[in-house]
DNA sequence: CACTTTTGATAAAACGTTTTATCAAACCTT
DNA sequence: AAGGTTTGATAAAACGTTTTATCAAAAGTG
């Protein structure tokens, strides 16, 4: 009952031709009459042939999957990004492998190493810091890349994500013409660019609108906390800072361990405490009173980064490098920012 | 700048050896003398040499890749289980690729041809009911096949998942004891023998606790509906089944759906209605007033699936088609189930 | 010392493709 | 009809490994 992979070699038997005609039937290349090229069409067909991938990997030093690196593999960002990618690497014959490096440099070298023994031929990475070489490597071993959600500053490679300084700045904007005077900022220890990037946003727009400027108001959370951890540490600074009236956090992780320790700590959303969060997710829906959050343009980020990595994988010569995309925010507004009303 | 891969030809020429001495040495076969050993195995270093993956594929027949297919790429289920399988995987040296079926089945055969072009070595599927034929074809091509999350009724290949019945046996059970009577249950209108059994579980605690038993408190949703309608449509189901003193939402997704849709008919949980739902999450955890859940033993399902998977792999053979676990839930309780307190 | 056995190393085939170079036959030219 | 050109088909090399079969030299045997 096993039956054995059929291979070009068994359909030029069948048909008494050559590997050869085969191969150009299959591919469209050659001139091969029409009889024979029907003949050998059928064949292929009815056994359902599929070329072996290794072996024409082998020849082409092609394998047609790209890899996506990224740094969860879980969380709403990675979801949809997946699914994109997934979908148009499809439609142009790619298939897709994925690997997280969860911010740990090591394992994303790791990754990497895996992943470069012609086992792909581009990528579409979210990097991160430390991994600048290893990264440079590749391109200069021709394979495409392309930086998702963040990027290395000072260094070509093109990438394509969120406008992080204005989205936040836009945000805070916000905040201020909703009434709030003393907006605090949460953020994590990590030394990441996107991340500077909210935080200068934050400062410019805290200095445009005359806000309270104290840098008592900003929080660094240390990323390597447990979670409860991490809420203890945020209800110790909402309580050590009464003063405020509303609080950004920088990420949606942090979001999420923002709404709990306000929860813990009773504090009534909007009216003791206005909140917003950069990256919306299903909870800030659905949390009463809905939490305002900037939306990253998710899909368009994807999308831009397959398209680019098609592009350069189609047309070898054509130079990507200095493409670099930062695509606004959406800011959704909801409840938890409305305090006056 | 452009360094091409070294190859074991080229490490042969480097050391005045052979390919066969070079590729003994480093896959630890024949026999080589301690000093040639030593010669290779530092210029391989030194140079950086990694195997082509095709080469050895094509060689050997195994690609060293397992392939996940799952019903949907986002979502926390798929999210630890990807960690988990891919943790595992790399371990015993494997790579993972990812691919989901949306629950459409042309999609999953399409995404199983893909992989099966000696791309994978073995598969971890969520069965969706039209995959029986092709999943089978698999396995009669000697590729182990795990199963997770769901199974084929009367069909002998392995698989793991939570253990419906019995877990929603318990839930209702837990329900009834917190002195809820008119419990309702709402599933997708999916044809999955999963959903069956969570029906037949609430069915069966329902009879055993002498509970309200009424077809009309049970509710179809339909799957293809927009989330929009959805919410409607299950407002409009708790609006007509005014005597429900608590429902069960049979899916993650629906759970979700039912907070919204209780959320916008303004109900109170837990005094206007106890809530429970299969499959906890973030949402369910954080949403005032906590919402009851039955969590799936989503880690163990993935860590036994990949063992599963190892040993068929490593022992081909090791008949592993009449291993079939059901791993029971764990019941989360929260503030949504207790009207009495 | 003449032989068998062990040791250490290698040549060559095979895996299934793609592609270049080649070639005979058929088709045009004039 | 001789020369040139197009057409249709193929042989063979190559991609980088693994592995089988082979073999010379060294070591063991009586």
């Amino acid at each position: 009952m096993i039956k054995k992979k059929i291979s070009i070699k068994d359909i030029a038997k069948l048909t008494n031709t050559s590997i050869t005609t085969v191969s150009f039937v299959l591919n469209g290349k050659g001139r091969i009459s029409a009889d024979i090229r029907k003949k050998i069409l059928d064949v292929a067909l009815e056994n359902g042939y599929e070329p072996n991938r290794m072996a024409v990997g082998l020849r082409t030093g092609e394998s047609k999957v790209i890899g996506l690196i990224v740094e969860t593999i879980s969380g709403p960002f990675f979801g949809t990004m997946a699914k994109v990618i997934e979908y148009e690497a499809e439609k142009a014959g790619y298939g897709v492998v994925y690997c997280s490096t969860d911010n740990n440099i090591q394992k994303g070298k790791n990754v990497i190493k895996m992943l470069s023994n012609q086992l792909v031929d581009g990528y579409i990475i979210t990097p991160i810091k430390g991994l600048e070489k290893e990264i440079q490597k590749l391109i200069s071993n021709e394979k495409p890349v392309v930086l998702v959600d963040s990027y290395f500053p000072g260094i070509d490679i093109p990438h394509v994500l969120v406008d992080n300084y204005n989205s936040v700045y836009q945000a805070i904007q916000f905040l201020a013409d909703s009434g709030y005077k003393n907006i605090g900022f949460v953020t994590p220890e990590l030394d990441l660019v996107q991340l500077q990037e909210r935080l200068k946003g934050y400062h410019a727009a805290i200095k445009a609108n005359g806000l309270t400027e104290d840098s008592e108001m900003i929080f660094n959370l240390s990323y390597n906390s447990e979670r409860t951890e991490a809420v203890e540490a945020v209800k110790d600074f909402l309580t050590r800072q009464t003063k405020l009236d509303a609080v950004f956090f920088s990420t949606n992780y942090l979001g999420i361990i923002g709404l709990q320790s306000i929860n813990e700590l009773k504090l009534k959303i909007p009216t003791d405490l206005g909140v917003m969060s950069f990256d919306d997710n299903e909870l800030f829906e659905l949390y009463p009173p809905g939490i305002t959050s900037v939306k990253q343009p998710t899909y368009e980020i994807a999308k831009s980064a397959i398209d680019l990595l098609m592009s350069s994988l189609n047309d070898r010569n054509f130079d990507v490098s200095n493409i670099k995309l930062q695509i606004p925010a959406e800011i959704i507004k909801r409840g938890s920012t409305s305090s006056l009303t």
